[in-house]
DNA sequence: AATTGTGAACCTCTTCACAGCT
DNA sequence: AGCTGTGAAGAGGTTCACAATT
């Protein structure tokens, strides 16, 4: 299978929020060029991006919004529901459970995990705090597939190490520290303080 | 004034962290390729990265963790701090009111927006929720230099344009929808969503 | 002996430009 | 006439490999 690059999926991402808009508005088709505009990007980079899973345009008329951005569900795996698993139930682990749009694009949580005995045994959501006991046997039962790290940094690669065990195979990983995984795991990052100081370093030129 | 990408960026920040790390520890020096294993990136990376800003280094020896953090948070505009506003004090908006990063690295939270009347006047640790009127007079008064939109997508433009005529050159971006700003002002995107579609894209191949 | 700093080579992603279809 | 799909060209980012330095 060919190699699809990283920006090509999270532009990916981006068409299929900017279709859904045009589909709610009734719009009811587009042009690579309009959707280029709708995303500060060039029309070609809008056609090649899609020219790697296929033909979805008619030439001299564009794409058919909700046909485009149903294929590109089914293309990001948006077409079926997804079993998360929370560690870490801390300030943004709860703002994460709170988050509206996971639960609308199919990111389901169905276990939660802290090591704070206070928090363990509680409920959120209807979840009940799991300690690090038989972590296992919960992934399993709750067919998690993947596991959303929000614990301190130093507790990240522990934590991971764990749920690659049990048979965890994708991380999305908020502690502000890189952890190694084997290979057919997959970790991405998503660390607000980056962005912030990305426009620290633009204003401090 | 060198183009430095994004990417170089972006690993600056993550170089930082990891030698305040080292630094906490105690460890004195560390090796490009010592950086490039906490990283998961290559030690070439790491040396053409710090190129663009300088020589950092010693031959046969490495760095030192204490000067090289320092060096790169002056780089990143760390040695300041920031006055941040935030508009939308929603679920996303308060937690990164309580995220103890931002304020750690010099992010300062100084103004407060929304446009529910309900939460128009009240508090959040200290600071007023203020509504859309007279928005530039705070923005001036209270020094703001960033601001962080946490608001629906159907309003983060109009938002955005308000304050950019109110002089403010870099937003970090939380709805889903890209922007237009004039030259000279930076916009950067949070997109948790895009992460998470990512890795329900890889374990659909 | 170890490790940096960097030009050159390499590779990947983006843009161009146009044939081909509607 | 208008717009897509795509090979080729171009731009940009990463890695190599080695001279320079401690």
């Amino acid at each position: 299978m060919k190699k699809i690059s990283d920006s090509t999926i999270s532009r990916l991402s981006k068409y299929y929020r900017t279709l859904s808009r045009l589909v709610e508005k009734g719009v009811e088709t587009v042009s690579s060029q309009g959707m280029a505009d709708l995303n500060n990007i060039t029309s070609a980079q809008v056609r090649k991006d899609l020219s790697f899973f296929g033909s979805f345009g008619k030439r001299g008329l564009g794409y058919n919004t909700k046909i485009l951005r149903d294929e590109i569900g089914r293309i990001l795996g948006l077409n079926k529901k997804w079993s998360i698993a929370l560690v870490g139930v801390g300030n943004i682990g709860r703002a994460l459970l709170d988050y509206e749009e996971f639960r609308k694009q199919g990111f389901l949580f169905r276990a939660l995990f802290d090591k704070d005995p206070h928090k363990i045994g509680s409920e959120i959501n209807g979840l009940v705090i799991h300690s690090d006991e038989n972590i296992c046997e919960i992934i399993d039962k709750e067919g998690i597939e993947i596991a959303i790290i929000a614990v301190p940094a130093k507790f990240a690669q522990q934590v991971v190490d764990a749920l690659v065990e049990c048979g965890v195979r994708a991380f999305l990983n908020f502690a502000p520290v890189a952890v190694k995984v084997p290979e057919g795991v997959q970790v991405k990052y998503e660390n607000m303080s980056i962005e912030l100081e990305a426009l620290s370093f633009f204003l401090t030129r």
